[in-house]
DNA sequence: CGAATAGTGTCTGTAAGACACTATTCC
DNA sequence: GGAATAGTGTCTTACAGACACTATTCG
């Protein structure tokens, strides 16, 4: 559904001519992605090595300033593509939450800084090249990273800035719930794809094994989740069929994962 | 999981003493509240009528500007309070949604203005008094507004200002997917209350009937949804269990909503 | 051949939903 | 008594998950 587009009156254009925003405190407003793919069949995120303080030298979620014209959707996307390289956009890209708890990074103390977290997903796109302000950009296994709530020992994985670690593991739970009840799983596989392919994507965002005889009927016979393409890949053991992804955006009834261990 | 707390070494502070925010350009942050509540058994949303320009005249979501030392949701729940007057705090809130897109307030000629919406549930809390900058201030049940999607009618129900009418959109969406796999329809009720009590919840925000027998048996079935009180309410026709909230936030396997007409 | 992968058949346990039926209270 | 509500019993259907089994390819 389209929000109604906004009509200014008269009465308001007479307003916002004698409008003063500086009666408001300032404000700084940042987009930062959390770039989820598959590589090795493992999940990995985007992570950059920052090259200028604050948090010189730990490693961030890409992300960047709201430029005046642009939607905090266009912000992330860009800054996506300045930070990395990549000239392909994420398969799917949304609004994950936004964090502005006082504090969270040190121009707080001139400026207050809002960060609005996207959550994206896409095939393996290769290596990312360090843009501007990054010293190194690579994808990291969500394995290796340290835990979350443990104390960080130094050398044994990258140190994340700011509250990054909060906004990559709140992604990462709704990735895995999303997968639950949408087709979202084909946003990580290649266009044409084997019911393996997407069965490997389940296993490494649910970080558990799935009964590949299960999964295999399960899927075909959620209706317009994955189409047949007709054709076979043969890179396997086995010839496995290649669908596409279908029309359905919603499975119902769900996939269930299983209870937390 | 909490984030870590994020320590400013020496080096960010010598930056900080440093940094000039006016390099990038000023943006308004404010938060705008969804209150749901259940009213004569039926969903309801307080909406406040603006008295000043923007949108003078126009119903909207009760909100305001986040001030420098509050963190967002403060500011959600103090303009809760300032607008309506009400001084009990919602039973639940969680964070929704930010709106951002560009033109979405006509503040945006001279400042960009974002918007974190919240959404809130509680037990009917009586009636608001109008606050600062409102004319007036009300619940109106949901079925009563305008649809969202086709041209509004003056005269007919109330005309949402800004982009509310999407945010109140998203909000019933995630109140409704919510009570599939949460106990948050326990936020909708007193204290103490009955089964049937709690069916009417589900009933008014998903707008449907559901069979009374299974629902009772399924709430009970559920370990940690409800305990038992051991009294009784005799005020219905047939004395009913009163139960109080338990211990789960999360229900599995979920309760499902009848599939959409 | 043996190992690995792709996929079918079949069985079991759980749960959702339909519905008949009983019990209690208010009018 | 009659109507409305609270709650139990029971039956059917659907589906998740376990597992045996077949088919195909690669080494």
């Amino acid at each position: 559904m389209m929000g109604k587009a906004v009509t200014i009156s008269e009465a308001d254009l007479a307003f916002i001519e004698s409008y003063d925003p500086s009666v408001f405190p300032p404000n700084a407003v940042t987009a930062d992605v959390i770039l989820l793919t598959i590589r090795s069949g493992r999940l990995a995120v985007l992570l950059v090595e920052r090259d200028n303080p604050p948090q010189q030298g730990c490693w961030a979620l890409p992300g960047g300033h709201l430029d005046p014209e642009e939607s905090i959707t266009q912000t992330a996307l860009r800054e996506l593509s300045e930070k990395t390289g990549f000239t392909a956009e994420p398969t799917h890209l949304e609004q994950l939450q936004t964090y502005s708890t006082p504090g969270r990074d040190a121009r707080d103390k001139k400026v207050r800084v809002t960060s609005v977290a996207y959550l994206a997903f896409m095939p393996d796109p290769g290596t990312p090249r360090a843009g501007a302000d990054t010293r190194s950009a690579r994808f990291w296994a969500v394995d290796d990273l340290p835990e979350f709530n443990s104390l960080i020992v130094q050398g044994e994985g990258p140190i994340l800035a700011f509250d990054h670690a909060k906004m990559l593991n709140d992604g990462l739970e709704r990735a895995a719930a999303k997968l639950e009840y949408t087709t979202l799983a084909t946003a990580f596989v290649d266009d044409r794809f084997t019911i393996s392919d997407l069965r490997h994507v389940y296993e490494a965002v649910w970080r558990c094994d799935i009964n590949p005889a299960n999964f295999s009927r399960k899927v075909k016979a959620t209706p317009d989740f994955i189409d047949p393409t007709g054709s076979q890949r043969a890179t396997g053991r086995a010839p496995a069929g290649l669908y596409v992804k279908g029309e359905a955006d919603i499975i119902s009834p769900p996939f269930f994962r299983p209870a937390l261990a």
